[in-house]
DNA sequence: ATGTAATTTTGCATTCATTGACGTTTTGCA
DNA sequence: TGCAAAACGTCAATGAATGCAAAATTACAT
């Protein structure tokens, strides 16, 4: 079942990656609300209503990588090591998964120009709330399973707690202006916090 | 300035509740899908276009009461006593502002079957969370402000690992079927865990 | 009460994403 | 080679959202 991918498979794949291509590059050319689904069909020389058989949505082909960067999270959750923190487990879970380079050259090709895509189109900022909060979801089982000391609720806030931390202070860190040195500073406190907690904050003079 | 209201915005007013009204009964009959703006404006005798100069879009009306809610959350965290700890105040702004019976009876009125509405319709959970994400920046801010011993960044963490550890159990205690009541011990363990932080956890046995 | 300015409401046309139904072409495989 | 499935494309329709200019309503000063 799983041999080659043959030629349709195969076909299918490059059209994708036509699409996923001049998608972006229209994008940043135009601006994404000025970028209609048929000018990107036709990018792939394929007709505007096959679009929606690649991907469901407009928006969708931003994140057209979200799906792999989840299974690798998942995989390094299910390799935890019996007896290790759940802490640390979650450290190597951002590191490896979220801010790691992902396995496609692609990914790391439209890597800067997708973030500032998304941060400035509030319907695509929108979507990727929503996946990544599903995606939450889908980590929290997984600890969950990893991890028998845990129950449902303790696995979802962990992972809640953890993600809602880096993703609020990323946002902050954005909106200032910081650069993405000062970023990646910013998400490792951030990430200390929701492992100290709350209370390690600093108390008032 | 802030005298009487006047017949015009006496008005706007009714018509703006009779819309909401509307929109959520319609909802509730025959799905969000299947309503369509046409037939919401109809509910409140105004013509379709009319409809978008009081929500922006059709999902927006779902989140009538956002911005009341946002409102006194910030009054919350600006009325802090100097020297309480974040811990303490965030505790507050929580079941006071984000779980305390709203303002509006109206708000009261339709909590349940909207929360079901939410939960049912991807399109109004990805709004959710956008509109969640915008009040998290806004209450980092806030927060910042009040607790001079916070920069930002542990400002955003608080907020972001707080709000984050709490939606994602919500949701995994909706996905489980919880019963209200659970769900509300879950929200406080959540809460717990956010602010005493992962290492809390139990650990491995 | 009346006229004028400001604000709202509306009808109309348009753009565009998204979907369903259905016929046509390709490709995989016996 | 020839059939069945998978993909693709055409056509048509729905419905959200927006711009625009005319019509209606309200506020306010005289």
């Amino acid at each position: 079942m799983t041999s080659e991918p043959g030629l349709r498979q195969r076909k299918k794949m490059r059209t994708r990656q036509a699409l996923i291509e001049g998608a972006l590059r229209l994008f940043a050319e135009k601006g994404y609300d000025q970028t209609t689904v048929a000018e990107i069909a036709a990018t792939a020389d394929i007709a505007t209503r096959t679009f929606f058989s690649y991907f469901d949505s407009k928006d969708d082909i931003v994140f057209f990588d979200d799906r792999s960067r989840l299974e690798r999270a998942v995989e390094i959750i299910g390799e935890r090591q019996p007896g290790e923190p759940v802490a640390d487990l979650l450290r190597r879970v951002i590191d490896q998964s979220v801010f790691a380079d992902t396995d496609s050259e692609l990914a790391r090709k439209v890597g800067p120009a997708r973030t500032r895509l998304i941060a400035s189109v509030p319907a695509l900022q929108a979507r990727e709330l929503h996946l990544l909060f599903d995606i939450q979801l889908q980590l929290t089982e997984a600890l969950h399973l990893a991890c028998p000391e845990l129950d449902l609720v303790e696995a979802a806030a962990a992972v809640g707690s953890l993600v809602g931390a880096i993703k609020v202070v990323v946002a902050a860190c954005q909106k200032r202006g910081d650069r993405p040195e000062q970023t990646y500073k910013a998400v490792q406190r951030a990430t200390d916090i929701a492992i100290d907690g709350l209370n390690s904050l600093p108390r008032p003079a």
